[in-house]
RNA sequence: GGCCCUAUAGUUCAAUGGAUAGAACGCGGGUUUCCUAAACCUGAAAUCCAGGUUCGAUUCCUGGUGGGGCUACCA
């Protein structure tokens, strides 16, 4: 409709002003609802062509589009702003066209579909997940998910960084004071365990490094000479060099780390096609740094570490390869990308990382480039905020996180409490309350976290970001829910509506505003995956659901006696409800039947 | 020091350069013989400061100020 009517106009101006008005110059927008009228002209940029005032001409033009185009129904001018009314009957016929569409986002399918690989989540194997990559992997699942409704083929990949000094340090923590302590003979979950080691360790390292100062040794040397931490890195070495016992301790303790993910993802809801772990991608990263030194891309320093020089790229000069020969971070992504391109080809990689590796992917994009590896130009850094706490930033070595497995089950425990409270759900048995107790809780927790832009940093209250009321995942479930128990009503009372005569004449204000939100869906979804903008359609949903209310409250559904517009109600409900469904299900968002 | 991001009601979030800056929570006042009151209605309450571009700036540009990040042979 939107396109129609810029033809319509530059028409209009070409026969009012003898004039060709550039596409740029025709702002058209939805009318804001404190005025009449569905679509908004932007006067102000025609009046080069007028010279005449923002009011005359949009007159002119209101007059001239009503005479013309049967669409229209009517117009009025306000200061600059012509605001066109279109007719019942479009909005009606747009609407029955939506009803019958078996696939509501067939739309949005692009017409030259991609292979896309998401990475997502990337964590560390000492210690358990957190919010912060609660938010990393909600991002990258429903990126998934919008960008495949979009007819892209979509691979969701994860990385998981299981070497280095830090799971030494919870290998060594575990050796000296573990007394060979197992998830099953502490009922702890493995990564729990690991995290536990991880942080008696910092405990420890810190007490030998106050020792160290106290018997007057300078800080920046305590905290290198601590006995622990050189016993970490001989560890480490040990493990570079492939030294059995150290191998088998590792494995055992990823093992468990590993047990423990799955659970937290499958909590979640999230998952993965292919799994990278960067014990394997590193040495391909440093072959690819051996073989461009050989090419001359690369330069040797004097004690023998490898570097590059982005100068010219207005980048500085970075390490890939340390002086004994050790893999780093931009080493081990090196070869994964590599990889990931020879296992897929994909046309775009799309890592979701915080922002705070801006400068890495830039480096990383810019040496993949100077390598001559055309697809690099495929790789995109999703870069989103941090997640902060009301006491600030995260630290993990400190403690002071929100773990992943405790927020989970504290939403389903909150959402049961507010339940009972309400006195809802009364007469069903335990463990179907208790899946929609879950339902409610993940979605709260969800929604609270993808509707906020990605790009921006958040606060989270552990004691007061989550509500069940107002902007929330659960009011758009509620409302879903109220919708489905229509028609739950409907059924006992025999009643079938009829979706293939809707009767132009039976609409209200209220339900042509309805239909106008029902139908920017689809754009919705396709902005949300060109601005990889998940929160795009949180925001879309909320809308919609609060509209809806509104309109559930004013009017009565299956109480109605004129059964056209029983019907026309009925079918507003109907697509109201798979639209929300769909929306949340591009968030990984479960509907629950009835709250 | 250099570079990047950011600043909107008390709080958490919205707003392709367009109209009177929207919501939610919280605070104040209301709505239940009726399809779920986790709802609906209603009141008070905000663009960090100073310039510039523009018919028009929360949005773009410059300079301040506050917050965050990067600048590691950490990841």
């Amino acid at each position: 409709m939107e396109r129609v009517l810029k033809t319509k106009i530059k028409e209009a101006v070409r026969i009012l002003y003898d004039s060709d008005a550039s596409d740029d110059l025709i702002q058209i927008q939805e009318t804001r609802k404190d005025f009449v009228g569905d679509f908004t002209l932007v006067v102000f940029p025609l009046l080069r062509f007028s010279k005449n005032t923002p009011e005359k001409t949009g007159e002119m033009i209101g007059k001239h589009l009503i005479e013309s185009f049967p669409a229209v129904s009517g117009y009025n001018v306000i200061k600059g702003f012509l605001n066109l009314e279109i007719s019942d009957a479009w909005w009606i016929s747009n609407f029955s066209k939506m009803l019958q569409e078996e696939n509501l986002m067939a739309k949005c399918v692009v017409d030259q579909p991609e292979t896309i690989l998401v990475e997502y989540s990337s964590p560390n194997t000492n210690k358990p997940l957190h919010l912060g990559h609660i938010r990393n992997s909600l991002l990258g699942f429903s990126l998934y998910r919008i960008l495949t409704v979009c007819g892209h083929k979509v691979i969701k990949t994860n990385i998981v960084n299981d070497r280095g000094i830090h799971i030494c340090k919870s290998m060594l923590a575990w050796q000296k004071f573990g007394n060979g302590e197992t998830p099953e003979s502490s009922g702890i979950k493995g990564d729990h365990l690991v995290g536990k080691y991880y942080v008696l360790f910092e405990k420890q390292y810190r007490e030998e490094a106050e020792d160290l100062i106290a018997g007057g040794m300078e800080p920046v040397e305590a905290k290198n000479n601590a006995p622990l931490l050189k016993e970490a890195r001989e560890m480490l070495l040990k493990w570079e060099a492939g030294d059995p016992e150290i191998i088998n301790l590792w494995n055992q303790m990823n093992s468990w780390v590993y047990s423990g993910f799955d659970e937290t993802y499958k909590k979640l809801g999230v998952d993965f096609d292919k799994i990278y772990y960067e014990s394997d991608t590193y040495k391909l990263g440093r072959d690819l740094v051996f073989k461009a030194l050989k090419e001359g891309l690369l330069y040797k320093n004097g004690d023998s570490s490898i570097w590059i020089d982005l100068k010219t790229e207005g980048l500085d000069q970075k390490l890939l390869l340390r002086s004994d020969g050790t893999a780093v971070y931009m080493t081990q992504d090196l070869g994964t990308a590599v990889l990931r391109h020879e296992e897929f080809g994909f046309d775009r990689c799309i890592y979701v990382v915080g922002n705070e590796q801006n400068y890495h992917f830039q480096v990383l994009k810019a040496v993949l480039k100077k390598m001559d590896y055309s697809w690099s130009d495929g790789l995109f850094h999703f870069s989103y905020g941090m997640v902060e706490l009301p006491e600030g930033k995260m630290k993990s070595r400190e403690g002071v996180v929100v773990d992943a497995d405790d927020l989970i089950a504290e939403m389903a425990e909150t959402a049961k409490d507010v339940s009972l409270e309400l006195g809802k759900l009364a007469e069903y048995r335990g463990d179907e309350k208790e899946e929609i107790f879950r339902k409610i809780g993940l979605g709260a927790l969800k929604y609270f976290i993808l509707k906020v832009d990605p790009k921006k940093n958040m606060t989270f209250n552990p004691s007061e970001s989550i509500d069940f009321n107002g902007n929330t995942g659960p009011f758009i479930q509620y409302t879903y829910a109220r919708i489905r128990s229509v028609f739950r009503k409907a059924d006992e009372m025999n009643v079938i509506f009829n979706r293939n005569f809707i009767k132009t004449e039976k609409a209200g204000s209220k339900e042509i505003q309805l239909i106008r939100l029902l139908r920017r869906f689809t754009a919705t979804v396709t902005e949300a995956a060109e601005s990889y903008s998940p929160s795009l359609i949180a925001n879309y949903c909320y809308e919609l659901a609060k509209e809806y209310n509104q309109f559930y409250h004013d009017f009565t559904i299956l109480g109605e006696k004129d059964p056209s517009v029983r019907d026309l109600r009925m079918a507003i409900s109907e697509l109201t409800a798979r639209i929300l469904g769909s929306g949340m299900f591009l968030l990984g968002i479960e509907m629950p039947e009835r709250m």
